[in-house]
DNA sequence: ACAAAATTGTGATGTAAGTCACATAAGACC
DNA sequence: GGTCTTATGTGACTTACATCACAATTTTGT
């Protein structure tokens, strides 16, 4: 399935646009690549635009004075990645977004985002909804943090994104999951 | 300070309105006056209204099974409250939200929300930057909640809001922190 | 003002998971 | 295809914090 179809099955499924509106938004994408290892947000960059994931699989993160990292998300196809305090408010980025596995991205600008939401009042729905919704992700994973034990957290991820375990190393995982690699190993060995 | 010049205050950190476009924004509100226990938002209910915080303190929290409290957000003055993700898409609510502290609050509907971000650009601009900024506000907390130790999230916190600790009782405070009301005890007297 | 309920402090004990250390295995690069 | 790097597995030891138990103090309702 091509960009274009893919964006547009998803916006479709919130809001309903006509095909001159959709082409208007289209229109604002850039289509980009990134290779395993490449980074697409550094570390104190001025951000200028988010991402949505067409293939592959990208994280961001966030790097530590002792060189920790910690996995904030994974964005599988059909998942908006950028650092949205940084992109919103005008910082410096904090987290770091870079490439897991291969990817295929379209990329918008913070200033065409504004000006299509200001031109079509359904984007503009759309925008609010699609935030509120990583809002509300980000809060249920912040409850299943502080609710569940690591081993339940395993398995929801496990149970989620079953994919996962084969795109990208453990070791990310851990990250992601809040333990060490080597209390994941001992977890994932120890159920089968 | 009234009502009314809270919420302008507050609006205009981050839009400009005219006097009639706020008078517009304005009308939509409905003021409230909540106690100390009462209840905002209770587990099932149907969500329609968001709340702005003009005096006391709220908190939003989640019940697990056994009965244990887990602190999403405590909502002080010109801090936002609901169940977003039920307001958004119209599911029961999954956490409750009420009163630390007895309260005024300003309220305002999901409906009238989408209405006035119609009608006034600058106001679904507000809505998409607060939105945002919940968002980041979520990620920090995740990663202060998986970087930090308690004892250096329990010194943020006291350095970010001293009121809170004079304002709620300290086992919320623990349960916000993540840790149990005998560790933050421990902590609290060791360190003076 | 008094009884009942809620909040807070503190000791003793158990345990999940971090850290360190090293071995093995799997990919990446030329 | 062989070397170098990255990823993973596993044991030994340590530690922060949960849990349980009970006492002391404060707040709240009537």
């Amino acid at each position: 399935m091509d960009a274009r179809q893919i964006l547009k099955d998803h916006i479709t499924k919130t809001v309903e646009l006509t095909d001159a509106q959709f082409d208007g938004f289209y229109a604002c994408f850039k289509h980009e690549s990134f290779r395993k290892g490449q980074m697409l947000i550094r570390e104190g960059d001025a951000v200028t635009r988010e991402y949505f994931v067409l293939s592959g699989c990208l994280k961001t993160y966030f790097m530590n004075d002792e060189l920790r990292m910690t996995i904030l998300q994974f964005a599988m196809p059909t998942w908006w990645a950028s650092d949205y305090d940084a992109l919103y408010n005008r910082h410096p980025a904090a987290v770091i977004v870079d490439c897991v596995a291969n990817a295929e991205v379209l990329s918008i600008s913070a200033d065409d985002r504004e000006k299509i939401c200001h031109e079509i009042e359904a984007i503009g729905h759309f925008f609010r909804w699609r935030t509120n919704r990583g809002y509300a992700a980000s809060q249920r994973r912040l409850l299943s943090l502080m609710t569940n034990d690591t081993k339940k957290r395993y398995e929801d991820l496990l149970a989620q994104y079953p994919t996962l375990f084969q795109l990208v190393p453990k070791h990310l995982i851990a990250s992601y999951l809040g333990v060490s690699r080597e209390t994941l190993s001992r977890l994932y060995h120890s159920s089968r």
